[in-house]
DNA sequence: CGGAATCCTTGTAGATACTG
DNA sequence: CAGTATCTACAAGGATTCCG
């Protein structure tokens, strides 16, 4: 990447770039998710988000909320009140893409069984080969 | 996971994971997905994936095959002959997601355009506050 | 051909402290 | 209240090498 590094990784985006990879790496990282999740309901304060989230730092809630507004998922709307708020909300881009994840959602839910045994099978295998 | 640290470690889901959570951290990582397109036509082989997939390394592709295999996701076939032939497979689970996965890919080419110019507008505000 | 082991660089995220 | 800045860690991922 040569162009400059400003903090916000704005690597050049490949031009064979599948579909497929975009919209992994805008829901990629621990938290964006759980943010367009929490804010689906309506506006939400900055503080609500960092409860509601729970295990989540102030430092990535900022980050992870710059970016989704970057990318025009949630608005940001400051209230020149004393003290301050602010609010997030998710744009309607951000609602469609909350209804596709939930679609995500079921399948884990219905195959989270499948998996897991799966995954216990596998290291059953492997952990104890000289079983007898 | 009691196993030697070969590099990429699958840690223990928390147990209060959401199943948001849950899907995600199965697809998540840059090679699963793509992985899981790659194979979705049907049995392929270490070597093709390797070519269609442009930019894995053979490391992260092992690695990836692994935890998708472990996952119940993918089946892999070792054919006997020399020189070896190993097939990967999606499983009918896995199909599922593959599916699912296509709606996300859905929103994302029904809004990439929208996503562009929201960043651009974003970067184009705070690069040049000060331009006269 | 398919894969495991090793080494090294990086992004992603946590903790902490300071500000408007 | 709602951030920002800095410093650190850890784990994902890349490159390379060896093996069946």
């Amino acid at each position: 990447m040569s162009q400059r590094n400003t903090g916000v990784t704005v690597q050049v985006v490949n031009a064979h770039a599948c579909p497929v990879r975009e919209v992994l790496d805008r829901v990629s990282g621990k938290w964006s998710v759980q943010i367009l999740v929490a804010a689906a309901h309506g506006p939400i304060r900055f503080t609500e988000l960092e409860r509601s989230i729970e295990g989540i730092s102030r430092r990535m809630l900022t980050l992870t909320l710059r970016n989704l507004e970057r990318d025009g998922l949630v608005t940001r709307t400051v209230h020149p009140t004393v003290p301050p708020k602010v609010e997030y909300e998710l744009t309607p881009v951000a609602l469609e893409l909350h209804e596709t994840l939930q679609r995500l959602t079921d399948w884990a839910e219905r195959n989270r069984v499948y998996i897991a045994e799966s995954r216990a099978a596998y290291d059953t295998e492997r952990e104890e080969p000289a079983d007898a």
